[in-house]
DNA sequence: TCAGCCCAGCGAAGCGCTTTGCTGGAAAGC
DNA sequence: GCTTTCCAGCAAAGCGCTTCGCTGGGCTGA
């Protein structure tokens, strides 16, 4: 492939010149700005954008770590940084940490070697060891973290309403008549399931019920554990569940059937998470959407903001749910729409 | 951050004696290589794999374009390709080409800038252009397509069988008695649709039934045109259905359900592409399984073989699928299991 | 007419590695 | 004891860009 010299040489002008004649940094005679173009065009010359960075230190690349990119949740908050990331010149290196601390070091220690110039974590529970993060810093490299918070790690944060998410989905079943009301939390350690857990303990509180310790259920957000989950919890018989996100509630969908049990009949059903798909069939899920194209786009919105100027405190963007009422709340059942208030 | 000077001024050596211990290249006494590795280790060296990729003029990155990240046929894809890739030393930029010969392009041609050692990639229905054709093949970039094959492009192809999932999908539900059985294929203009389509045909030809145009119906893999192609197809009254991916089959049954209509009931339904929570919502669909891991982790593997040894013939490997026979297939109210077979 | 200015264009250094010869001291051979 | 061989280690070139600082020809103004 031809390099710059040999369009310079083409041209018959200098290195810099057609340097300048690219990125436009200074000022060139139409003469030699055509002679230029001229010999780009003729060798078909595409600049080597690894020499580019090398020499600007900059890469124009993000990394992105997310637990799964198969957990659907994911591609659909990737994508949305995927838009962002390009509109602002970046392009994006991705890579998935299945929540192990240790794959999310080696793919921070990876991108620090690629000298990305920034990074989008959803972090694995767990702490970031000393020494990477001293070297995170004195790389300067600027991370967002979305959608789960890590105490004591300064950087620009993107969140989920985690707290107001499970607090509406069971206000929303506790405003339908339901008491023995369950839950399937997240993954142990990741902010998103605490605020979670949160949000169901402050629903209860307000409704004045006991929190009922057989009634609480810890998963890791993958269908395998919603479903063991599921079968531990349903001999506490409940009356309605809500559940931490998509996946696990698949799971449980699984115990429910084990146990021959209907959704909502015999038990209902709020979960987080909404995709297309869900209106689509039975039982037709209620559930808080979280907004995860937002996720992303706003991440990588932060981010590449971040990369521009270092200085400032770092931000915060917290981003709204809305609840997708349909079925497996048992709405139709009791005959009545969600909407006594009750505070 | 500490560049190879560093280390070597610390360990009282040479660079390159620095760079042969790193990449053990060269035999170096015990005697430098503890200094040089305690230098390392004091500083916190991290080689920049920018200047290690310009000297070497190799990136360990591999490029990957899919149509669209967000559905949920490729996260799974990308997922098998990132663990292959990452397991050879490779880094993966994803790039979603929503289906666009001219995004398509942008994201090849920036590839090539960033001197990826190879690109997977699931083409846009269009040729590439002369132009972009020779840049890719005097760049020298081995390419692996996915899924989509083009004709007249050289290069190794990772295909799914998809007349035969479209062939054993039609036959099961003909099998079952079904007559008037429709078909929503997918995307124009890509291999796979075509080829679904030729299953379909294939297998009626076999039962010796007639196309009936009105029964046939053209999608895009989205959500939208599946119920589009829902509304017109419905009109033609099919007994049952074989659609060509799962995201269509979501519109699909939103038409049906506009329809006042039943799955499997009313109409039958066979679809490409399974998932973990098919199992868990009513109707559960019938499906073809396509090895959207293995089909990822294939096209890593190729690509990385390929680039380690340039020479040789394109290769072709071609996955199975295997049919999950559910409930949208009307299986249980036909009463007999599928088992007939007619040739 | 000539000094002084201006700025288009250029030369060369630098980004941080790898790698190709070369070198010089130790071991081996006679 | 001297030459030859060997090889651990090094100097320097090169990868393909950007950018800093210099240069010299054309203008301006006295």
């Amino acid at each position: 492939m031809p390099n710059i010299y040999d369009v310079a040489k083409r041209a018959r002008v200098s290195v810099a010149t057609v340097s300048a004649v690219l990125n436009d940094s200074a000022f060139v005679s139409a003469d030699l700005k055509t002679r230029v173009e001229g010999a780009v065009a003729a060798l078909g010359y595409q600049p080597n954008l690894l020499a580019r960075s090398m020499a600007k230190q900059r890469t124009q690349t993000l990394g992105m770590i997310v637990p799964d990119i198969a957990n659907p949740f994911f591609p659909e908050v990737v994508r949305g940084a995927e838009d962002t990331a390009r509109a602002a010149g970046y392009t994006l290196l991705i890579a998935s940490s299945d929540n192990d601390v240790r794959k999310e070091e080696i793919y921070l220690r990876l991108f620090l070697a690629k000298r990305v110039d920034g990074i989008i974590l959803t972090k694995a529970p767990g702490r970031v060891p000393a020494e990477l993060q001293s070297a995170l810093a004195k790389a300067g490299v600027p991370i967002v973290l979305l959608a789960r918070t890590v105490p004591g790690f300064r950087t620009d944060v993107v969140e989920l309403d985690d707290k107001g998410a499970a607090y509406e989905g069971v206000a929303h079943l506790l405003r339908l008549g339901y008491r023995r009301v369950g839950f399937i939390g997240g993954l142990r350690g990741a902010s998103t399931s605490r605020r979670r857990l949160d949000g169901y303990k402050a629903a209860l509180r307000d409704w004045k019920i006991r929190l009922d310790s057989a009634l609480v259920a810890e998963g890791d957000f993958r269908v395998e554990s919603g479903y063991q989950a599921g079968l531990a919890l349903l001999k506490a018989r409940p009356e309605a569940v809500f559940i931490a996100n998509y996946l696990m509630t698949v799971g449980f969908m699984a115990a429910l059937r084990q146990y021959r049990l209907r959704c909502p009949e015999d038990v209902a059903l709020v979960t987080c998470d909404d995709y297309p798909w869900m209106d689509s069939f039975s039982p037709r899920l209620t559930t808080i959407d979280l907004p995860k194209r937002d996720l992303g786009a706003a991440a990588a919105q932060l981010l590449v903001e971040r990369i521009a100027k270092r200085t400032g405190r770092p931000r915060t963007v917290k981003l709204k749910n809305a609840m997708r009422v349909r079925e497996s709340c048992g709405c139709g059942l009791r005959g009545r729409v969600a909407n006594q208030m009750v505070r």
